[in-house]
DNA sequence: CAGAATCCCATTCGATACTG
DNA sequence: CAGTATCGAATGGGATTCTG
């Protein structure tokens, strides 16, 4: 019936996150443990939408070092958050992925990014990797307005030979993303996004499709109608004084 | 359309949390930028149910030096997340609250919260703060099973003298929270607290109220009855493997 | 009580180089 | 490709002291 007063180094470092801790019962300090370490939980959002290599997670989050994400992939699959595959033997590789568990913080995560792109601060003009572009949709989605709405998309980022392609479909209000693979039906419109930064200011800036069609950031074959449509249905999330 | 590939320092450290950044434009990110830093969610977790003294977050966090409670506070309110206000005149004090904006990270942090209980790893036997305590119960609520109840409640945790009393008002599947004050309305029953784990026990282990009484940690007075039905509405989320 | 200022050690980070 | 090893530099955090 003790509680710890003091914090005390635990025998097992792989248990106690940082090695430092809250000692505290509270599911938000245990979140912090696991996922509150830099760049733990960007990790997380990166698989969240199907397994990926080490180096494509390096390319995902180009700040991150060779070292601390192997620490961090550690660390997370000690918490029970990420599991490891081994993929071949044609070409042997590892394949991280969530853990079921691990697939269940995603409201978290989207919680946050509602709650931070409501920060006058936020800058939307950095980089944005590819699954953070899907699901940004997802963050910025208008239940409402998309209540009405049914597509079946196909998005394209980047090069083509780095294969980040997501199809995404939406009925009842309901977005449903994936990593696209190659028997998808075809959809009613694909979105080819060469500068994610051309993207966000097609939805969320309302500018002209033709113009940014025109500087080559961005493409949309298929529907363009519908996609119109489509976008109209998302919006950031309102300024707070 | 440039972005910066490397990280050079800002001219402002105000503006760049941590000092480090990941110069990534998904809300996820930023929100990190703005909150992860140890101890900072924990301290709007304890600003969630109304402002606080530098001394009372001391105390709802033990384990936090006087060095960095200041340092997260100061950073905190340059990120526009608590603001603090002049107390007094007859006894000087700031108060530390949180902005509006800041106030909407609640369900962010609920969330998170929620997710990490359900990990097999978490240890509920962990000291908790009052304001943790009543906004695990938040997290924790079963909304279908609460739908048909309705109840004001008066909880008193820990000694008399340090003032931790709130009020919670169940109505339609919605739990209120706030502060007590002196003028509030008599409760339909209310819950004194000494010791955190015994009231976990009653509601989460299920276990006799009368043996929790006898030792001491835990008392109910008015509508027994009704508390216990309440109390029958919540229960941790599931585990999963 | 609220917080600023110092001191100082432990940890962590990033860069580079290396390996199966 | 998927990491490991090593090292110097930066940062973080606890303890203590001082001030309004």
């Amino acid at each position: 019936m003790e509680l710890p007063k003091e914090t005390t180094v635990s025998d097992d470092p792989s248990e106690s996150a940082h090695g430092r801790w809250y000692g505290d019962a509270c599911g938000t300090a245990f979140a912090m443990e696991l996922v509150g370490e830099r760049w733990s939980i960007l990790l997380v959002r990166e698989l969240l939408l199907g397994g990926r290599r080490f180096s494509d997670l390096r390319r995902a989050l180009p700040a991150i070092s060779a070292k601390v994400l192997t620490e961090r992939l550690a660390r997370l699959e000690a918490a029970g958050v990420v599991g490891r595959r081994q993929l071949g033997p044609p070409a042997p590789a590892q394949l991280y992925e969530l853990t079921e568990w691990g697939r269940y913080a995603e409201p978290a995560i989207i919680e946050l990014s509602r709650w931070a792109l409501r920060s006058p601060r936020h800058d939307p003009t950095l980089s944005l990797s590819p699954v953070a572009l899907m699901l940004n949709l997802r963050t910025t989605m208008d239940r409402a307005a998309a209540q009405a709405l049914s597509a079946s998309m196909r998005f394209e980022i980047g090069p083509a030979d780095q294969g980040d392609r997501f199809t995404a479909r939406l009925t009842k209000g309901e977005l449903v993303l994936a990593r696209a693979d190659d028997s998808d039906p075809a959809p009613d419109f694909t979105v080819w996004v060469g500068k994610p930064l051309a993207f966000l200011r097609f939805v969320y800036g309302r500018q002209d499709l033709a113009a940014l069609e025109a500087e080559g950031g961005l493409r949309i074959t298929g529907d363009v109608v519908l996609a119109k449509k489509v976008f109209a249905a998302f919006s950031l999330p309102p300024k707070v004084a």
